[in-house]
This record gives structure tokens, C-alpha cells and sequence, in this order.
DNA sequence: AGGTATTTATGACCTAAATCATAAAGCGTA
DNA sequence: TACGCTTTATGATTTAGGTCATAAATACCT
């Protein structure tokens, strides 16, 4: 996360966004660098029957798709609005530039893409090898920690979320979180998932 | 990749293995950059079944492992040797320092993440969205056109290192590339794959 | 307050891939 | 060249999770 002002001085601007839609879609070529004001984003893939992959989900104040401008590589997947976002972008040349002047920076998004690898091992680890409820549970721990959770940890995403994430279906997802309730893994208050 | 005669400038010293043997497992602390000389490694999970998934494949002259000293976690897979393996290893804070006093090395490695982090999201995309067929296809046309492959490509892989990959059994990748073969997606030339 | 959309819930059934078993082919090496 | 190990091969059977259908509960909006 870049500090909004350096950003500015770059030649930053400002963009506005509403529920569902499409900051950019998979197969685009980035050019911009992106990072979340206010609002919410995730990083999706739909397949042809509609079935969506969440590869990532980005609140405020952190920046996502980088790779692709870091790579110089097209999206991957479909940068899609969750929550009425506002962002703030730089231009790919003057991201180098950035970059470049700042070197401290580029130390500190190593670390961003390295915990991002971290959770991607972690999810391919539990995918295939472990059944839905151990994904699942292991996903929430996960969350959890990242928020530096103590205590109960509310699980702030629809079932449907989690599915998306895992490769599960919402009523395996559905079935499989009212199991690990039953057997005290989590906890299910008025249909809210604590950890 | 950095310059040997850098890290050797910094102190690096190397260090040889044997296939089988591990560098580092699960959960260990990272302590080293480590940079391939010859041979080749992977990273990867075992489950109490013993089965193995399988996070990266890794050869001269690639660096791997550095997520976890970057992103200052544990390691979260195993490293393995494949070939027998000639490293070299620097020291984690004489890599910080080198990374503060060469910052274009910054940027390269940067690089090297999001491509990682491009070949998990293509992964990710493709499990459970796909059938095997798919899957398999699509990691092998990823590996031909990330070894900047023209003409055939020659998949230097066996079934079993394919299913620990995508996170399918030998016998499904076995009938799975069988049939991709029929269909003359891929072509099986004495039990050699190429696409 | 009423209407609509989203999310959660549940049962019945199906299917792709896992599992199990067994063997043949190829490869390294002593 | 014979022995053992690894890899590929193939059939039979099982199963976890997907799919389909239908509905209740809750949230959301004007």
C-alpha cells in the first residue's frame, strides 16, 4: 500500500465504481496500477456455464492486480466491483517510475505478493487433498489469523463466497459449515459463521 | 535470478543434495535465498495418505523459496530435490541487504512472483471449473508457452508429476491424456507427451 | 408494509474421478 | 542379461460432491 500523496504527485487520479462492475476484465492488457480508497473488489473468472472462481477479494486500503503490470502479463481474471469502490490509479510508466525513486516500496510489495503466494499454496494444498469441510475450515483459520484474529472471528463472506473460493458448490459449502457447527469446529449464530 | 558473483560478494555459500533429500519442510523457519545451480526442485505438501501435491517445479538457474523469507512466514510446502541439486544460499539478512543496496534485483524478483502468482490464479481457475481433460490440457499448453515453446514441445513430466500438479490421480491423468491423444490435442510418441 | 432478490436449507439422484487390484512395459544397473 | 524399480496401462467398483428441484428465511428497497 502506497501512500495516497506520493501517489498523487505521480500523477495518480481518481476512479468511482458501482456494485458489479468491471474495473477490467481477464485477458486485458493492465495499465494501471490499482489501490483501494473505499469499497471492496475481487478478482473472478467465470467459466461458460456462469460459475465463478474467486481468485482474490481486496478492501481498503490495499492494492490488487499488480502482477499483471509487474509481469507484464494480461489479467488473469476480471477485476469486479463488490462494494461501491472508489480507487485511486497510476499509470503503468509512472508506477515504474514510482518504483524506481522508491525502492522501499518494491520491498514492500514483495512482501504483499508473497503472502499472496502463501495463501495460494494454502488453499492448492487443501484442494483434492482434504475433503470440503477441512478446506472450508481451513480457509476460515486462515481468514482468521490474516485478520490478526483473537477470540471469535466473524466470517464476513455468503456461502456462497466461500464456495467461490474453494471450488466447492454453495450446498456442499451449505451442508458441510452446518457439520463443523455440530461438531464445534465453528460457531453458527443467527446464520453468521464465527471462527 | 541473481548474479553468483553477487551473492558470493555477499557471503553466499553453496551446497549440495541428493534426489530425495529435503532443504527445508513444512513449517520450518526460512533463513536462506536460495538460487539453483544445476539440478532441480520442487515444493510441495504431503498428506497423512503420503499424497504428495506439488506447489512448483523449479531448475537452474531459478531461485525459489524466497516468498516465505520475503513475506517473513514459515514455509508452507516442503523443498525437495528432483535432480540432484547443486545451490547456493545467502543468508537471510545478508539477501536484505543486498536487495537494499541493488534495488533493480528488486524489481526483477517482483517479476518472478507475479508469474508465479499468474501460474497459481491459471490453476485455481481450472480446478473443479473444468474437467480433467481441460485441466491437463491447459497446464501442459501453459508449460509449452512459458518455455517460449514453438513447434512441439516436448513434456518433460511423468503422469504421476501431472496429477500432483493439478491435484489429480495417476490413473485419471493416464486415461485423461490417452483420450486428449485420440482427439489429437496432444500427441503420445513412446509414451512421451508433446503438445 | 409489501414486494423482490438474495441467501440459506434440504432431499433425491447422478456422475466424474477416486480407489482398488493387477499387470505389462520400459529403464537403470550390477 | 537378469533383477528390481518406476512408469504406464486397464478394468471393476465406490463415493464425495455435483446437480436439480423446491422452499423457507432473511435482507433490501420504495
Amino acid at each position: 500500500m502506497i501512500k495516497i500523496e506520493l501517489l498523487k504527485q505521480y500523477g495518480a487520479v481518481e476512479k468511482k465504481l458501482n456494485k458489479g462492475e468491471f474495473l477490467f476484465q481477464e485477458e486485458d492488457k493492465a495499465v494501471f496500477y490499482y489501490q483501494i480508497l473505499s469499497g471492496s473488489m475481487k478478482m473472478n473468472n467465470y467459466n461458460e456455464n456462469g460459475q465463478e472462481t474467486i481468485q482474490g477479494i481486496f478492501e481498503a486500503p490495499r492494492s490488487f492486480g499488480e502482477p499483471a503490470i509487474l509481469g507484464n502479463f494480461p489479467y488473469p481474471a476480471n477485476g469486479e466491483v463488490i462494494e461501491k469502490a472508489h480507487l485511486i490509479c497510476l499509470e503503468k510508466s509512472r508506477f515504474f517510475q514510482l518504483l524506481k525513486e522508491h525502492p522501499e516500496i518494491g520491498i514492500e510489495l514483495l512482501q504483499v505478493l508473497s503472502k499472496r503466494l502463501r495463501f495460494k499454496a494454502m488453499l492448492s494444498k487443501e484442494v483434492k487433498s482434504y475433503d470440503a469441510e477441512h478446506q472450508i475450515l481451513t480457509l476460515l483459520h486462515y481468514l482468521k489469523e490474516n485478520a490478526n484474529g483473537e477470540g471469535e472471528y466473524l466470517v464476513n463472506m455468503t456461502r456462497q463466497t466461500i464456495a467461490n473460493l474453494t471450488g466447492l458448490r454453495v450446498e456442499t459449502v451449505i451442508r458441510a459449515v452446518k457439520k463443523l457447527n455440530i461438531e464445534e469446529k465453528i460457531i453458527i449464530r443467527n446464520r453468521k459463521i464465527y471462527v
